[in-house]
DNA sequence: CCCGGGACGGTAAGCGCTTTCTACTGGGGG
DNA sequence: CCCCCAGTAGAAAGCGCTTACCGTCCCGGG
């Protein structure tokens, strides 16, 4: 039925061994044999069997990527940036390889479930991306997975996520906390001192990092007090964030900022602030988080942190496949970068 | 090393072939054999080998998604659509699918070396998503290589595009010219007269449908004359949008509409439009086309039309599968709907 | 009471490739 | 002039799984 190895070197004349090598160039074979050998997979239009050889050879070029949600463009730049990293083939040892995107849409119990699928194809390599549950079940859990992934062979990679505790897998993080605290300072300088939060779901490290930071400068500037009273929390969504800043207003309607875990939950709050006839930024700046690229084209452009998510999906590709070595810590930090737009100004009252 | 099923067997006190047949259910086990088996998996952690099974059953569970560009929710959205279809499983002979996702970047030569990668992983499936390049030599190419998945045992689906000459994959396509004509109509009826067309990259079946049913519309109101002039083109892109809308106003400064291929060009063009201090919709109305998320949230909300890219990731994945026959002339057409937001208004001459 | 057949379980032959290990060749140094 | 090695090629043993193909065992009908 279809082409076999075994077709090809009857039809160069040599053996199954040397069209093997031929194909994967990790052995000499002479320059006669080998034309012989690529015309005839050319005129047979052999394609390897993936699955045979990654049997014999003990490896797969598929990398898996987890990502909360393919359809956030959060995700999605990282993922494809990944992807881009990972397809172009390396010097040794290394056809393109392919990337397997796994959805969790945040459940702890489909990440484990897709890691063991990835460990069922022999992934080359697994980059996990977002912020991870901070739950203690999970993360030992998580922890043997991994464990038994990295035994089998698969390099773990993890990216846009803290280490993760008792392990070494190499992690490009984002410093989510400055970038939070710079923006909430941003807010402060401009003279605002009652500042809404609209937090993202619990227990999720990014989350809690954001918040952390929005805190760090409220504390810097004297204003911890009414942090708590002063803070929302929701799913990373748009309508949370428009609930939030409903919430927000009602709790505290003299609010002359809010800040938001993201861009996403940002543009709710935009909305639930223009549905109430609130004028932003004059009545009430709001700044978001992450700069995807429909910050800029928001209503108003969103004033926002950057974050290198391209970058970081390149250098976690390039760990994934030992391209770049991990520094010491095993950590590649990326900042963020304030870029100050059209939603934030000195409140009325300044 | 590495546990395997005989392991497994051994543990259990049964042979490799009890094993086999309790993981994947299709040959009666008796209970207690079955219970004794699954422990020992249980117990000593087993995992399948995926290659090995794709080798000795001569399938695999993985399905392959081409999209342009997966950071573009309008991919990542049908992605993940099919995604969360396929990662179900199914009665029979289904374990969950792992989505291995191709950026393509619009290369046709990428498309077709991403084929080839996933005809070398014995694909269980592919799903193509996204305009077809309308070049005849590629399109033969193409055929060749779906033909030879095809007859591999890949099932091909194409997914917001039109079928393929010569062929009969299943497809799922969006009807792109009905909704141009809509909107274009929208405009019309607005009392609209000098409109120009942001058209997106040449030789793709999306970009002409769009255009085609753009110009419908303007035939139908005795506007063909201009239409040649005011369309300029450009790629699916933010600055695309940017560039074009500063030509059209250089081409037609009496222009009191611009109609955008998508909606990132049409965000690219109000960007433009906004920074010459052109008010919109008051002075110019602009439309966008796909109703991605965050043209809801855009200066203003765009008026735009909505794609159900979702449900056509979610059939492609079942037709991918085989969970659904696909209808006798193998074609879903999915239609668009207009939705009217504040982006576009009657001219200010009306 | 015997036999046919259904329900299970085991045996073993591959699936298509990689990779030792072995074999052959020709040439240069002893 | 012979031996040995560098340079190539082949033979064959798996990699871990699936799946015919066969036995067994036990039941109920004739």
């Amino acid at each position: 039925m279809a082409v076999t190895l075994a077709d090809v070197a009857v039809r160069a004349g040599v053996s199954a061994a040397t069209v093997s090598r031929v194909l994967n160039g990790n052995y000499p074979v002479a320059g006669a044999t080998r034309n012989r050998v690529l015309r005839a997979v050319e005129e047979l239009e052999y394609v390897v069997n993936g699955p045979a050889s990654a049997l014999a050879a003990a490896t797969s070029d598929l990398v898996g990527v987890l990502v909360n949600d393919i359809a956030d463009p959060f995700f999605g730049i990282m993922a494809g940036a990944v992807q881009s990293e990972i397809g172009e083939p390396t010097a040794e040892r290394g056809g393109p390889k392919l990337a397997v995107v796994c959805n969790t849409g945040g459940s702890p119990e489909r990440e484990l479930t897709f890691l063991t699928l990835l460990q069922r194809q022999r992934a080359a390599a697994v980059v996990l991306t977002g912020g991870a549950l901070e739950d203690d079940a999970h993360r030992v859990a998580l922890t043997g997975r991994l464990g038994r992934l990295e035994s089998a062979g698969a390099r773990v990679v993890l990216c846009g996520r803290p280490p993760l505790a008792d392990t070494d897998f190499p992690a490009v993080t984002f410093d989510n906390r400055e970038g939070a605290r710079r923006i909430t300072e941003h807010l402060l300088t401009l003279g605002h001192r009652r500042l809404g939060y609209l937090a993202g779901p619990q227990a999720r490290t990014t989350t809690r990092h954001r918040l952390e930071g929005h805190r760090a400068a409220l504390a810097a500037a004297g204003l911890a007090g009414d942090a708590a009273r002063l803070t929302v929390r929701g799913d990373y969504g748009r309508s949370a964030g428009y609930a939030g800043a409903v919430e927000l207003l009602a709790r505290e309607p003299e609010l002359t900022a809010i800040v938001a875990a993201n861009d996403t939950v940002a543009l709710g709050a935009c909305a639930a602030l223009r549905d109430r006839g609130v004028r932003i930024p004059e009545d009430v700046s709001v700044t978001g988080f992450d700069d995807l690229p429909f910050a800029v084209d928001a209503t108003p452009a969103l004033t926002t942190v950057r974050l290198p998510l391209h970058e970081a999906g390149v250098r976690a590709g390039k760990l994934a496949l030992g391209r770049e070595e991990p520094p010491a810590d095993g950590v590649v930090t990326c900042g963020g970068e304030l870029m100050v737009r059209d939603s934030t100004a000195p409140p009325r009252d300044a």
